[in-house]
DNA sequence: AAAATTTAGCAACAGCGTTGCGTAATAGGG
DNA sequence: CCCTATTACGCAACGCTGTTGCTAAATTTT
């Protein structure tokens, strides 16, 4: 990680962003909202909240009156001033979603991709979705730009695909610089699980603590929030959660070691005994808790999300089952609240992420 | 997490934090290098340098004659211009160390503690200790202060030991406050893990990546720095990485679950064949790295100590055999650069740290 | 109508890194 | 010997940030 200096327009955005995430978390907010929140003075939050209004990015609704003394002037998020196209890359299906500023889904959409698909047909595939989608809602200037998640291994940094696993037309793809030039927009490639949980992130605000999305979708992939930021690891390739090896009898995984989560996973799953590998599943979960402590896990993926409540419901009791021995050890699971969305609509808030969240200085 | 304003004196302790960094890392360097690596102009470097120099935190040493042109002045740090002591809480004993501003070992001392000992016990050792050391060095307004590594669970946020594995005088214990009211020092208490890679990641300077110390010491741990921090989670108990299964199958382990990566590896280590035990925790650090993508590992504790050989050579063939699809999966391992004093030395590093490190906003 | 209370914001300020430009120190060429 | 090119350094002015001191506005209570 090379650390990169920090000047005065770097705190501009910093305070910026912690204004914004307040109003992303609350549906209203006012000056002294924003003091509390965040430890600036009132003077401070005025000048930011007078930029925000601005833009157009935030504006007045209404006042509250306090009992006695000058009213508070109520402000709120203008969620319609800012949209960001979200594009889930999976094998055989592309997913289109319109998210706004508040990180609301508008438009979703999903396409098939031809088996095999070269990085042309992907390109005339987003095209097409984008144009529809900016028609329907006459977004000019309002776009901020193309959120892709897909699978890796890829380079976020560099916007490459290296090898995108099942996929033979994909091998050091600089799909980011060739999409910009093709769309005209904006565009930030990440790994899909990554792209997860930075929607869950987005939409909890700046409160939100350590966490993981649990994707199971053709695969097990993990998406990690840690320190208030996204962790993708020294080679964006963190998240291959479902290749860590849970039974060391097991059977052989095709990544080469023996009972990895993901196949100890699949046989009870084409056993027919879900309940068993939600309970597999489990235990990978609890392994990340013991690693990591999370204060959020998030349940998500297709195949996870045909049973939701039999994942749900095993993951729970067993974090409980592992927390019993201490009351101040919470673990709050959920199913993430975007469905089969959460991917796309994730990519989506990287883009608005990466202009009004909290600017990275690492 | 919550996060906290920013201000302009953010700024100022962290570009100087940059330039400790430069400075520790680099045994002489001048201000075009301090540019170079932080993207500050000249002019802000200069800036920067004396109040440092004023500081006395780093000095002129020479000149360096670019051939051609006016000589440019060296710097390098002074690393007797401050001192900090590190404690590493064991079962039965304590170590303490003392640390120079440079992250160098000077004196390391190891004395027994009384079978479950109170904190009174503990605190009559560490005044002992640090007395003698004080002494020796006379360090008067130098010392920094005292940081404190032991097993958890505890609250490293608000120095309270929660309730210490197998020790039963210690539950719910203010330790940071009542060792800096009879210590007269600062105080940092975290966990043995999380001071061990404080170490590691001061001593290699701003540009460390994502890494993480394991700990084989009376149980299995490990300490990460993720994205330029060292990671704590939720409840500062990450770190549990022994108490993960890796062998569904298993024999039961103290914590309730069934072939947890602790157990097994002391079942093999038990019977002698420490080769296995190194391959099985070898299989653990390949999950570590699967789920964290890490571009350091670094071995550390007495248990692994007495193999130093067996171990490394057993993790860096899983590493390898692991990333051997990919070229630019590229995971150091090594054995930690300071042996037995690994933990306390991090424990003072973490108070060098809160003076002169990277500020935090989060 | 006066007092108390709460909120809002103008104006001056201190401190940060940046920019513009002059100065110091060295080597090489005519 | 002097001039020029080159490299390093730093003063001074600047623009920007959040902070501080203080005044004004809007409302309820007395």
């Amino acid at each position: 990680m090379t650390r990169v200096t920090a000047d005065v327009t770097f705190l501009r955005g910093y305070n910026q962003a912690l204004v914004m995430a307040v109003g992303r978390t609350a549906r209203t907010f006012e000056r002294a909202t924003v003091v509390d929140a965040t430890g600036l003075t009132p003077q401070a939050v005025s000048k930011v909240i007078a930029r925000l209004t601005a833009d157009g990015l935030i504006r007045p609704a209404g006042v509250r009156r306090p009992g006695i003394g000058k009213p508070a002037v109520v402000y709120e998020l203008v969620p319609d001033s800012r949209y960001a196209i979200g594009a889930h890359v999976a094998r055989r299906t592309l997913r289109l979603v319109l998210v706004d500023l508040a990180g609301t889904v508008h438009h979703s959409a999903v396409s098939p991709l031809p088996r095999d698909f070269t990085p042309e047909q992907l390109l005339d595939a987003l095209a097409a979705g984008i144009d529809t989608m900016v028609g329907v809602g006459d977004l000019r200037g309002r776009l901020t730009g193309l959120g892709i998640g897909m699978i890796g291994p890829l380079d976020h940094a560099n916007g490459l695909v290296r090898d995108a696993h099942g996929l033979r037309h994909w091998r050091d793809v600089a799909l980011r610089e060739i999409a910009e030039k093709r769309l005209g927009l904006p565009v930030h490639l990440d790994k899909d699980v990554t792209a997860g949980i930075t929607a869950e992130a987005w939409r909890h605000g700046a409160t939100f603590g350590d966490a993981a999305l649990i994707m199971v979708e053709s695969g097990i992939g993990g998406g990690f929030w840690l320190g208030g930021a996204a962790h993708r690891g020294a080679h964006t390739n963190a998240g291959e959660f479902g290749h860590t090896v849970v039974d060391l009898t097991g059977p052989r995984c095709v990544c080469g070691r023996h009972g990895c989560l993901e196949i100890v996973h699949q046989h009870a799953a084409e056993a027919g005994d879900i309940a068993h590998a939600a309970r597999v599943l489990a235990v990978g979960v609890v392994n990340l808790l013991q690693t990591l402590d999370l204060a959020h896990v998030l349940l998500a993926g297709a195949d996870l999300l045909r049973h939701p409540q039999t994942y749900l419901s095993a993951v729970t009791e067993a974090v409980q089952a592992d927390a019993r021995r201490a009351d101040w050890l919470s673990t709050r699971v959920a199913l993430s609240g975007l469905g089969a969305d959460v991917i796309a609509a994730g990519a989506a808030m990287q883009i608005l992420d990466q202009h009004y969240g909290i600017p990275e200085l690492a």
